[in-house]
DNA sequence: ATGAAAGCGCTAACAG
DNA sequence: CTGTTAGCGCTTTCAT
């Protein structure tokens, strides 16, 4: 048989309620008794009962994280996300309960409505995202990752890309270069989704603009075809072009090998900064000067806003984290061409 | 305020454990009460508390499902895994929590002794898992993804990588091929992993050994680089090779540009046959013939076999999924040779 | 600083 | 086929 609370405390000679406050914290306990308690429990391996105390206590020490399905979206950004989310939650004493977005407005209500969690963290959020409404009246706090169109009474995190589009023309500008394009991401991107592919592109322009760079923007699904075919065209219509920025981690490493089969030089004839994870832009050739989506510490913070908001804090409603470009072999000045023949 | 079971008992006009039984099926009900019911349930939004159910009824409704971190692991299919499992659970009425391998068997145990989960499933079991002896005596149903080395009271499923090597084989030796080799994984996924390197290996070596085939083996680091230092260095040592087996996602594509920077046309020159997912061998140019993990079909099957187990049904301790191999653009036969010069 | 006792909301005997 | 009732194991007032 497996030790309930009433054990712990016959063992330990005290109430009941002694070995709830010792092991919540929630009241002074005289050392004495709490190694006592704290010893029976070792003793009889004591392991209070997950449903006994969210009853109780009204808190299941869950909280959901709803994760993105479709295509466009770079999967082992999600999952690194996903196990960010779980180890910060286990440094709250909280576990994860995973919902997979398919399960749109009613998975949401029924893990919040049956009492399963505590809490709600929303991944890959888009611009008008039918989930924002029901997120709002729901009785559980939860926060996005991503930006819908108006934040008002939520609470939301992301990569600043605006910025982050701006630091990679910033760092272009600074090498030199007076002609750069952005190969982004699909149409479909651009048209409805989260708007982090519009905000790379607010930056990118502003950037560009307040550096006198001339630009040009090329939407690229994320296949190695579409990813020869936008190299292909850019490098045609726009043979002056010395920089460019890749926002769409799948092609990144197509397209430098797109540049290199047409005979351009990466960085002595073209520089590339990309915006992905580290670990693409570390394992192209040469690998990527980039600006990473530091899926740990948004997932990181997010928990611990989550966390606060369970605490009753206040929390901001925006949270936009700073990028961080770090340079790698793909960027440098530019007019170094040493072109071979093609 | 929201609804409790006695508001829509009174509501109904009728009993609690009514309302409970309507809900849970457990016993015949009239129609009309049940119809009754139902409409109270509607008209108050009722959803029961999951804690009160759990502790009460000591199921949980929840699996929890543990998620592999390490390297050399292709994470779009974990996360194919994942989201397979968790739609699966659904179709059960359960949920899945997430842990992550790092919590290891405390976190088993954790899940396990608090009641928080009636069941798990655990991804990606090494030969000598530590995790192994803990499943084993745990009070809670478990499948494993993968198999350890001794199987005794434990529920395993994998794809049958051993048949898979031979069917790669298999396809390759009716195609006339005479020399094939195995480009593989690192060398310590073979040292202490999951033994699915090793089966394919066998698989593959029996196969060629059937078919009075020459094999050469060749270990990969998972990065380009160490795709073209093998892809070298195979053709450098074994020039007769015409055949060759890919297990190791993450160098498919590397090494089929390697192949073709050594002026090798596949499928002219060279065959190449991959065990990898689809997505993986569609994207490649050409597409791979391949033999797909199917990530999804394990998924459901391995949910299939922790609610069997639950439900006290007898279920065997080692399912196998008979592998699929799909021929694409990478494979035909040898001697059609077109080699271009390098 | 500690105890006693009243629930938390549901399920599952038991009773009819 | 349906109602009554006794817990499930914990947390948290309230009391001292």
């Amino acid at each position: 048989m497996v030790a309930k609370i009433d054990d712990v405390a016959r063992h330990a000679g005290v109430a009941p309620s002694t070995v709830s406050y010792v092991l919540s914290g929630k009241r002074s306990i005289s050392e004495r008794t709490r190694q006592r308690v704290l010893r029976s429990v070792e003793a009889l391996g004591y392991q209070p009962h997950a449903g006994a105390r969210s009853l109780a206590s009204n808190r299941s020490n869950v909280v959901a994280l709803v994760v993105p399905l479709r295509a466009g979206i770079h999967v082992p950004v999600i999952m690194q996300f996903a196990t960010s989310v779980v180890t910060a939650a286990r440094g709250h004493d909280h576990d994860v309960l995973l919902l997979t977005q398919d399960e749109g407005v009613k998975g949401l209500r029924r893990v919040a409505g049956t009492a399963l969690v505590d809490a709600i963290i929303v991944m890959d959020v888009e611009l008008h995202d039918p989930r924002i409404p029901v997120l709002r009246k729901l009785q559980r706090p939860a926060v996005l990752i991503g930006f819908p169109a108006d934040t008002e009474g939520l609470t939301c995190i992301d990569l600043d890309f605006a910025a982050a589009g701006a630091a990679c023309v910033d760092h272009l500008a600074a090498l030199g270069h007076r002609r750069v394009a952005l190969v982004g991401s699909p149409p479909e991107v651009y048209e409805r989704k989260t708007g982090f592919a519009r905000r790379t592109l607010a930056g990118f322009t502003r950037a560009a603009s307040a550096h006198g760079i001339a630009t040009s923007v090329h939407p690229c699904e994320d296949t190695p075809d579409a990813a020869t075919r936008v190299a292909t065209e850019l490098l045609r219509d726009h043979p002056d072009v010395t920089g460019v920025v890749v926002h769409n981690e799948p092609v990144a490493a197509p397209l430098l090998g797109a540049f290199r089969e047409a005979g351009r030089v990466v960085p002595d004839d073209l520089s590339v900064v990309a915006i992905c994870p580290d670990e693409v832009a570390e394992r192209t050739s040469p690998e990527l000067t980039s600006v990473a989506i530091p899926a740990d510490e948004i997932g990181r913070q997010a928990v611990d806003l989550v966390m606060a908001k369970l605490n009753g804090e206040q929390v901001p409603n925006a949270t936009l984290l700073r990028p961080r470009l770090v340079q790698r072999r793909s960027s440098g000045a530019p007019g170094r061409s040493n072109r071979r023949p093609v």
